[in-house]
DNA sequence: TATGAATGAGCCTTCATTCAT
DNA sequence: GATGAATGAAGGCTCATTCAT
């Protein structure tokens, strides 16, 4: 069972699940098929994770804390208009590089029980407070023109989730440009006209 | 049998799988949930639909038929920014007044069967050539500036398609109002200055 | 609703039933089957008809009672040898001719309730009885050897029921021939030197 | 789990199987009460088995390449009677000893899929064609009386299947004798008189 | 660690039948 | 006559989970 690769097999049990949790979503994938994908029967599987829905919670927990960590380093950044393009940098190369993840974070949250539904969007929350934080800053203090920073703040992340259901590293877009792309765009929609991505 | 309003029982087992699979997903959707939502036994059901997955295309043909048919209509408009601002109008309308049936679209293409989701990703194909080709008439004569015109069609895709996740009519955003920030957003997006949409 | 010939409705049912009772066996058979190929709907069947099994036991002694009152005939007849050739002729013509009903006769008497597999098992009997008279006539005073009258008429019946399983009018015999065949045969089995058959 | 007797789960499953299908047919039998009759839940039967039809599949398989391989042996006898006899023998005894069995065989093949029923009837195909050797071999060299060899063959083979009908071991006759009764049937129906069949 | 065996609950779907119209 | 609508029961099968080994 030990692979070469220093991978766990509670690991291939994640990154099984990821898979087919993107592929066909969770009520769509069956016990039995995670136990296959991970090289497991389903009941070792039970050694390797609580009840499937705690497994899904472990992803998406991993997955947004993760990403909350990094956004939350952005807040060092004192110009209003870098905070923005750290964040859709951040945010588009995470969901371009890791879109199983990001996708069934952004689509299975309804599959959640209440409680741990609860948990999951308190951290979807949290991350989402650091965009409207860097909006309202622009806006107070970075030229945005914005009617409504809350509206602009969801329509940027849609947009930039969005790449995770179309990206593919073999297009004509690389991940940098891609950014840079997604950045430009961002700066566009609060009304900056794009000095930052100009330079491009 | 017969209902207070004109309401057929097939439209009500449309209305209330439309409601379940918002809420649950397709496959977190089951049967006898659909069967008692709609007042029926399980049996019954089957009087009214064909099979399960069935029904689900039938929603989503029904659902982008309708979106289809109303997008082509904009193709009469002469201006390139006339034209996207009515798509925009036109899908932010319709995600925002039908959040659930535009959610199911949205999110259960996978769900479908080979066969199924040839047949509704043909529609949407249709659908989004049209936004192509809105963006490129306006890159070749409205003025826009795009880098890539397919980038921005599915930036501007999914932005629109969020309000379907968030808005309702109690917020501080009409419906009118909505639909005009989301022209203006998009009039951004392409690098015109929003000059037009207020005229909306 | 009505033919052209003079089938009626009811009598269209009934071979619908012999149909597919015969194709895919009593339980394999569904109601809505049943009338789709009587060209109505499965609530007007019951007009027809009264339960499925009903049904079934109709068709049953509609074939045995026919069956039944024709080898009754044969009871006239002085020669067990010519009485012996008379049952065989029959049961193989009705076999050879009536493939379907004779086989639902023969195959589904276990898919009865225990009254109606009464009612059907009674009549069997009694035709059966028939051609126990004539082998212990034949024993008694046609020359006929055989260890057990009985051993012998099972063996008969089912080598004479099984023309229903394989004869088809276009192969190389026709149906005076397979009888004529049959009767051969069954002299030979009750040991009787095939004078009668020897004349073909 | 372990019983008295060495009997696997997996047996127990096709005992069942094999009461069941043979008294109230493939179709007549639920998978609860199969489920029932072998000691388990039915899901559990799930471990044992494939489909329902894949379990009637084995049945059949097991049975048939059984036969077949006996019969197989009766190749080596040099004398068409000899073999003739073998044949009938195999035959008779199979069919009275195991009633259940080959009446399933015989009696369910149609309730098989186009692709079960497929490799089914070639491994009957396969048997038949045995008892046509041995009789067209008979007819060549070993005085064999018939018009037509393959109307004998299915004559034959229909009337021993026969005793899988009625036989059994309480009755007048004990399965040495019933053997014994039909080889002497079987040379009378080719149109030997009963010289060898004492032999036996 | 790992898994065969086990299951209650549930899956989607069809069953034979009834009845108001 | 004829049928659309309706259903309780059952069809075959899979579900997520547990547990003894």
């Amino acid at each position: 069972m030990s692979q070469t690769t220093g991978e766990t097999t509670g690991e291939r049990v994640q990154a099984a699940a990821l898979a087919l949790f993107a592929e066909r979503g969770y009520h769509g994938t069956g016990i039995r098929q995670l136990a296959e994908a991970a090289g497991l029967s389903s009941a070792s599987l039970y050694h390797y994770m609580g009840t499937k829905e705690e497994l899904l919670v472990a992803i998406m927990r991993a997955s947004l804390t993760e990403l909350l960590d990094a956004a939350e380093a952005t807040a060092d950044l004192d110009d209003p208009q870098d905070r923005l393009v750290a964040l859709v940098d951040l945010h588009v190369r995470t969901h371009a590089s890791a879109p199983e993840r990001t996708r069934v974070v952004d689509d299975e949250v309804n599959a959640l029980s209440a409680p741990a539904r609860a948990e999951v969007v308190t951290l979807r929350d949290r991350y989402e407070a650091l965009w409207q934080a860097a909006l309202d800053d622009g806006v107070a203090r970075g030229g945005f023109q914005v009617r409504s920073a809350s509206v602009v703040r969801r329509a940027l992340l849609e947009m930039c989730s969005g790449v995770a259901r179309w990206w593919t590293p073999d297009g004509d877009l690389d991940l940098d440009a891609l950014a840079e792309e997604y950045a430009a765009l961002a700066l566009r929609l609060v009304g900056v006209s794009a000095r930052h991505a100009a330079a491009q």
